[in-house]
DNA sequence: AACAACTGTCAGCAGGCTTG
DNA sequence: CAAGCCTGCTGACAGTTGTT
């Protein structure tokens, strides 16, 4: 039998460590939600040391949510599954300003309204997660998924600094915030400086560097990598003593007081012109943003209209990611191939000279879009514009016609 | 009544990246 | 190098709504 002494805890020791919780976490928040950080990485490391140190001598100090316990345990084997109380389901996209405005037409026809109050946002390119709240604690986080059932990622999201391990007091007893995860772009430039100075491999953007943290079976991995993360919305829900928002905007302002980081550059717009005028405020000012966006997201802000509209396939109908133009540019078609699917499918594809467009290397387009180009005008020689947006399949979008080849050989 | 246009659902398929 | 993840498009079909 071991016994443990219960060393009594000076109180001036108790109030530093304290003190450089609260600091650290503020640091945090500063750095990823104002995107104005106070001090420099050294500092910060500086200050985490001092509070690791206490909680050594003093392991009466150390909780579970101190920010010193994100650093990660032991690595897994896999993730265990998780089903979604409240399905994560995604978003209708739109491209072209006629799309919104069929959006808001819809939206003001079923419900019978001159003019909808719409949250809009940023659209982050990254990825989606859950964290499950009980009690103000951080208890479980997940992958979206197929939207019904995702993983368990709990021990990587415990390594995100931007996510709170313990809300305020006044939280809900139960609350599941949705958001996404993603890498800031200095975050990401600095990952890739140390990659490529350390010789090891590189990252092609962001996203898949954010991506690829988070499936990391060894969290210290995934708490080297530096992901951020933004919330963006709520799944279940039991609010407790708490009054339930009745709008998409006092929803985030509530998330906003317990602490959990939402994008400033959120907003509350009136009608289409209300729509259109910040999409385009958001696209000119999208290249200064922290983090990549692959568009901006529309919501009817009163949730029982939100609920009037209901909910489509696997998308809501009071919602609408409007998306930026895909990123066009020219390359050579190498070779067409015709691939045999499981089914017996034929798909044409052309394979194409490797071209960067739209944050990843595209070697392959398939000519299965019937819109764009039929694929008997498409011939091995041709020079043709790919087209990719976020995560869109790469597609030939047209045949550069001075690029024809009098005599190439038809596949 | 006949037809067109649209809305919604589903299965199947697609590409790229990362991990193991 | 395969498997698993992410993502979203397409076509077939069915049902609904609108137009002539």
């Amino acid at each position: 039998m071991k016994f443990v002494a219960t060393t009594a805890v000076p109180a001036k020791i108790a109030q530093r460590a304290a003190k450089l919780r609260t600091d650290l976490d503020a640091h945090n928040y500063r750095y990823y939600v104002e995107d104005t950080p106070a001090v420099s990485d050294a500092e910060y490391d500086s200050l985490f040391r001092e509070l690791e140190a206490i909680e050594r001598d003093y392991p009466a100090l150390a909780t579970p949510d101190s920010p010193t316990q994100r650093v990660g345990g032991q690595p897994a084997t896999e993730f265990d599954p998780v089903t979604h109380r409240v399905p994560m389901l995604s978003l209708n996209n739109a491209f072209a300003d006629e799309e919104a405005e069929a959006f808001d037409r819809r939206v003001r026809a079923t419900l019978g309204v001159e003019r909808v109050d719409y949250a809009v946002e940023p659209k982050f390119d990254g990825l989606a997660v859950s964290l499950v709240y009980e009690q103000g604690h951080f208890t479980l986080g997940a992958t979206r998924g197929d939207g019904y059932t995702g993983e368990n990622v709990t021990a990587n999201l415990r390594t995100v600094r931007a996510i709170p391990m313990r809300l305020p007091a006044a939280a809900p007893p139960l609350l599941e915030v949705r958001g996404e995860v993603l890498m800031l772009k200095r975050d990401f430039a600095a990952l890739n400086a140390a990659q490529g100075s350390a010789g090891e491999k590189m990252f092609v953007n962001p996203r898949n560097a954010a991506a690829g943290a988070l499936r990391q079976l060894d969290s210290t991995i995934t708490a080297s990598r530096r992901l951020a993360f933004f919330a963006y919305g709520v799944g279940a829900v039991d609010w407790g003593d708490v009054k339930p928002p009745a709008t998409q905007d006092a929803l985030l302002k509530l998330l906003t007081a317990l602490r959990l980081p939402i994008a400033s550059q959120r907003s509350v717009v009136r009608g289409l012109e209300g729509l259109l005028g910040y999409y385009r405020a958001i696209g000119s000012k999208r290249d200064n943003l922290p983090f990549q966006i692959d568009g901006v997201v529309y919501k009817v802000n009163q949730f029982e209209h939100q609920e009037r509209l209901g909910f489509v396939s696997r998308a809501p109908r009071f919602a609408l990611a409007h998306k930026f133009p895909a990123e066009e540019l020219p390359t050579e078609v190498l070779a067409i191939n015709v691939q045999v699917g499981r089914t017996g499918a034929l798909t044409p594809v052309a394979r194409l000279k490797p071209v960067f467009v739209g944050g990843v290397t595209v070697v392959s387009a398939t000519l299965h879009n019937e819109d764009e180009v039929r694929r008997k005008d498409v011939r091995v020689g041709d020079t043709v514009i790919v087209r990719r947006a976020g995560d869109v399949i790469p597609e030939v979008v047209r045949v550069l016609p001075e690029s024809r080849q009098p005599n190439a050989p038809q596949f």
